[in-house]
DNA sequence: TTGTAAGCGTTATCAT
DNA sequence: ATGATAACGCTTACAA
């Protein structure tokens, strides 16, 4: 089957291009009887346009780029979710392309993103992001950018991210209400931002409730904040603190790894020590004991982001002044079991 | 900062257009002087060819479209990212779309991406999808599509998937060698092809140790085989069936489910109940007691599947006759605690 | 070795 | 109400 294309159209009519073109997009200097010609012959032929004659000509892909650290993983996966439907209901595909934490790799798909000429880009930035001149290129392009999640407070553009700090803060609040003292933290590098986040997060609340930090109590994760550096940690702890009563712990996934240890050397939680993590990850109801933890909108995170990008992008096109908006998801602490 | 044109670079050095492009791809009939600097001025002026236009004359987009279920899933996502990789790997982009098991949506999204002009389709079909002229449709129009995962024998076009039911007979023989009788089967749907599939490989099994097939050992997932459905159905079993002394569920997260209310009501895994899932998520290894499961290549599958496709899509560039491949990927019973 | 010109399929301006 | 024409930015056959 050849594809349609409008000179078809004209030639199958024995009229000009340019007037079946007007047809199809509805223009109000033509007949109805050479409409309706035409709108039929359309629909004999199959005809749809090509949109890359489209694009050119308009200068729009209705195409938006998206950059994260990793698709493998369960909070980006909504997140992806969310920009993928939202995109999809005002008519726009999306890219995708992953940094896995790596600033050459978000430079380069910077780079492929802006030759393809997608309307808008969003990226969640990679740990090792500690230069912006790649996302000053697409400003200067004019092309929307609108960062979600791992932000960068420096550059000029919007963003949609949670309060770290402060849902961190709430978290240890809570086990110091309940009574726990000997708090422990197990956290991620030094370099991640909402790592640093969440344990000033932790630090604040022991300082609000004159606990003394005590930096001993703060254990990394030496691999990528991986189940196994919970259990690893976990094991450590007890080793090094037998009367801690409590762990918070930078992510779910983590958690679970200290549940796991703890589980097996029959280790009382909440009992003994509670157990708090971080992302509300749909595994933390089916753990035993399931785990208390701060419930992080991801889905949403990924249709605002969306939609904001798509405004900016409709906004620049009908030549309109463009205010970025710095949006802070609201957070909630989840009580279960575990605490 | 504006964006530079071959016209731009042709005109700063008094040059023509078609000069410059011949310069910038490297054609032998341009002076090394004039290409140097052309090369020189390109650099200076940060040209970047405008893939619009590119598209348009070349009619190609370097972008391929994949339609899948759902990106929130380990499996889908893991597929997602080796797709991701290898297609950035031969310098193409990829543009995701999600059917959320529907039909519609799927026929819907390949419009979508016919219209777009991708160079290649990758396609998890959905469980509803009992028609195909959408994908003849893809084919009518001379672009590849390679099927993966939940594909369609019917259809002519190379596909990657692996033997469902081959490798659910393994994890049954394996639990009736180790003696267990009993054995219970939790599986999806009636019209999603894997559970179909793995439902015969469990009969078979059976029926090739002279075990007889109970259909009241057969339950059903109701929910989208969630973890829920494992507890839930673990619950029923028990009550129905309270001498059962194995269970061979569809996922592992359903597993998970199972094992979640055998370990709450102190049934003991393997010694009174063993449980076998699918998938080797890594949950699998993490959860207590760890769950003995099947491998399923999920990152390899998509590597595959676009390895497949591109080829095809330089095939059909070169105007060869394309071979269609349907490759059967190697699954692995894993054994662990539960069994 | 370099340049001219046609063409990809559309959109939009300007005549008719 | 309709059509001729230029333009979007690039590639490439052909001419000079």
């Amino acid at each position: 089957m050849e594809i349609t294309t409008l000179k078809d159209i004209a030639q199958q009519l024995g009229i000009s291009i340019s007037t079946v073109s007007k047809a199809l997009k509805g223009y109000p200097d033509v007949s109805k009887a050479t409409r309706d010609r035409v709108l039929l012959m359309a629909r004999k032929l199959n005809y749809t346009p090509n949109q890359l004659a489209v694009n050119l000509r308009t200068k729009q892909t209705k195409t938006i780029g998206v950059i994260i650290p990793t698709t493998v993983h369960h909070f980006f996966s909504k997140v992806i979710d969310g920009i993928i439907e939202e995109a999809e209901k005002k008519g726009y595909l999306v890219i995708i392309l992953q940094s896995n934490e790596k600033l050459f790799l978000e430079k380069l798909h910077v780079n492929l993103l802006l030759d393809k000429r997608v309307d808008g880009i969003l990226i969640s930035l990679s740990n090792t992001t500690t230069e912006y001149v790649h996302l000053k290129k697409i400003a200067s392009r004019n092309i929307p950018l609108v960062l979600f999640d791992k932000v960068a407070p420096s550059v000029a553009c919007s963003s949609v991210a949670i309060d770290d700090k402060k849902a961190a803060y709430e978290a240890v609040v809570h086990l110091i209400e309940k009574g726990y003292k000997k708090i422990a933290h197990f956290r991620a590098g030094l370099n991640a931002q909402n790592s640093i986040d969440r344990f000033e997060g932790y630090k604040k609340a022991l300082k609000d409730h004159t606990i003394p930090f005590d930096p001993s109590l703060v254990y990394m994760c030496a691999n990528n904040t991986d189940f196994e550096d919970g259990y690893a940690n976990a094991q450590l702890l007890i080793k090094e603190h037998p009367d801690v009563d409590a762990v918070f712990s930078i992510t779910d996934l983590v958690a679970i790894g200290v549940i796991k240890y703890f589980n097996e050397q029959k280790i009382q939680i909440p009992a003994q020590v509670a157990v708090v993590g971080f992302s509300n990850w749909f595994m933390s109801t089916v753990i035993s004991p399931t785990l208390s933890t701060i419930e992080q909108p991801s889905y949403d995170m990924g249709v605002i982001a969306t939609e904001i990008l798509l405004n900016e992008i409709e906004g620049i096109q009908k030549k309109e002044v463009i205010t970025h908006q710095n949006i802070i998801l609201p957070t909630t602490f989840i009580e279960r079991e575990s605490s």
